[in-house]
DNA sequence: CTGGAAATTGGGAGCGCTCCCATTATTAAT
DNA sequence: ATTAATAATGGGAGCGCTCCCAATTTCCAG
């Protein structure tokens, strides 16, 4: 189990380092008898070879790097990232690469973890989850270093760069809309922060649903959260006065904390107060009134962004790409359609 | 900001290959001058040193692998993970250390992760949450490789690893030990799997506090959870049939959970039924009733695996060291104490 | 059989660094 | 000024692999 070398499979096996290395990357013109013979030392001795020397010879590490910058605080707050996260993962290990994970929260963090994503020999791309004003600087690095790059989520500045996205402002205008068919008439929104793509695009959604149906935007009706429960919470707070008789928030997670505060109002819901969320993530389902919500694929989120990055690796071409996903409006109890129809 | 080499610096500085690199790493026996030379001609290209080539050189990687067995599922149902995690990324970011995420989820991810995590050349070391009882073969595994290990919880075979922990069967028994004390006649657990030694032991602190104050142990009390919200929901219903007044749940979800299913029965939190969770995540002051559970200090979890490792890197001292974390009973309205008081 | 093409194999060079040792410059002490 | 110490510097070797090319073997048609 010590450190085997290339040189000790090919002694063992009586061939040379060359031809070991060719069993073991798998090229042809290997004659089978011979690759057979080295395959068994290979078994017998467990030999791995060197990911180090590999990566300096061959100049791929077979490594991506995730970097979440300035979301660390919300990574634990909304499972949006969780899930993301594991999409990526999982799609790493499909394809035989190593997730290298970088959680950007200080200023500090952001001075260690530049030049070590931008350093070679590290990794061979990186994603970058994105939507959020501060990003365009590391995005604007990572271009600048020529790294094979993806964005997870639309980047505030998105020319020359891949990304992967939904439809944001369709999404949240078929989550509108839908509360609009339902009747009701003061419809308001819980919104994620002004400097974040997402939150803008959903907000806009909500603003753009309500003019088409010739409603008046009224502002009392529109609260900024920040995607968290307590977020959500606080929004919601800030609405009741307004007195809506339906929200839809920017995620499930802060659909969740506004409900929890429509509750302690001693409102009903969706009797008083309707709710629309966005994510549909395992906890829609799982509080005590089951949300209404926006689908999105997280977990194809993530394995789309690793397709993408992997193909820029592998195929040199960096012509910016974008992929739309679907998203779909998922009926439960709490916008009250069952009981409205 | 082409590939730069050590020895393209030391051209234009006018000094050898060697001397950047004593500069780079901060070695001494460098004229200060020619030093700040060095340093300016670094800072204007930009350069970093080749992280496979110094790897290859050094035999060090400056890398760790967190991996997660057998927990992907729970990864994103359980925010303690993410929260580990954090910690986790945080203490690596510290200590200039680039992290590796490693979830497995099915046997399939298991043979491709495995050689990945234990080939030279790619982790300085690795941090394997455990406590299920299939991790026991990776572990070995690992030791087998002479990896730098730090489990992280309670291993099942916990000889010869070192690992960080925190007392659970005496936390569990705060928890129980406080329910009694408020008076509570008919005390129930939702444990976790038995597959866990978390599970096994937050349900002996619970069975051994009611035998050291005289109580009988009801099994038809006691429920097995799986640290799920829907677990801990589940484990609930089969509870109410033995009407406990209060219920001890191994985790914060699953108390959650535990509530949920309680209040759709009808009961009253805490006057019909007392809760307590354990881990004090943030989601225990975000349920309608603020959860009084047993903080677990996850972050630093995190920041002890990491600094367990890297002395074990860096000291090449792999004796096993164990580290038991303190704990602490926080008191808020689930349990009722100050309506009993 | 024989020659030439194709398939197989081996070895050198090199990826960019660290580490060691020999060399040279500097300092301090006589 | 001379020498012995120490500090600073440069260059070779080597980390373990990949990739290329040259050498060898195998194959098959004539």
């Amino acid at each position: 189990m010590a450190d085997l070398t290339l040189e000790d499979i090919a002694k063992q096996a009586g061939v040379s380092r060359s031809t070991v290395s060719r069993v073991v990357n798998n090229h042809p013109n290997v004659r089978g008898e011979v690759r057979q013979r080295v395959l068994q030392v290979i078994e017998d001795t467990g030999f791995h070879p060197n990911a180090a020397a590999r990566t300096l010879a061959s100049q791929r590490s077979w490594t991506i790097g995730l970097l979440l910058p300035h979301s660390v605080s919300f990574f634990f707050t909304d499972p949006y990232y969780p899930h993301l996260t594991k999409g990526i993962a999982q799609a790493c290990n499909q394809y035989n690469y190593t997730l290298a994970l970088f959680l950007v929260g200080t200023k500090e963090d952001e001075e260690k973890i530049f030049p070590r994503v931008s350093r070679k020999g590290l990794l061979d791309g990186v994603i970058v989850q994105a939507g959020h004003h501060g990003d365009q600087e590391i995005i604007g690095h990572l271009v600048d270093a020529a790294m094979p790059l993806v964005v997870a989520g639309r980047p505030f500045r998105s020319d020359n760069v891949s990304y992967v996205d939904i439809d944001n402002i369709n999404a949240a205008a078929s989550a509108v809309s839908h509360l609009v068919r339902l009747g009701y008439q003061r419809i308001g929104t819980i919104s994620g922060p002004a400097n974040s793509t997402v939150g803008l695009d959903r907000k806009e959604g909500y603003v753009k649903t309500l003019k088409e149906r010739g409603r008046s935007v009224d502002d009392s009706l529109i609260a900024e959260g920040d995607f968290t429960e307590a977020g959500g919470y606080y929004a919601m707070q800030k609405l009741l006065p307004a007195k809506p008789d339906a929200v839809f928030a920017a995620s499930d997670i802060m659909a969740i904390g506004a409900m929890r505060a429509a509750k302690e109002a001693g409102l009903n819901i969706p009797d008083d107060v309707a709710f629309v969320g966005f994510d549909d993530l395992p906890i829609a389902t799982l509080s005590s009134i089951q949300l209404t919500t926006i689908r999105q694929p997280v977990i194809q989120f993530g394995v789309k962004s690793v397709e993408l990055l992997i193909d820029q690796i592998e195929t040199g071409n960096t012509t910016p790409r974008r992929v739309i996903l679907d998203t779909e409006l998922v009926i439960r109890e709490s916008c009250g359609a069952s009981r409205r129809k």
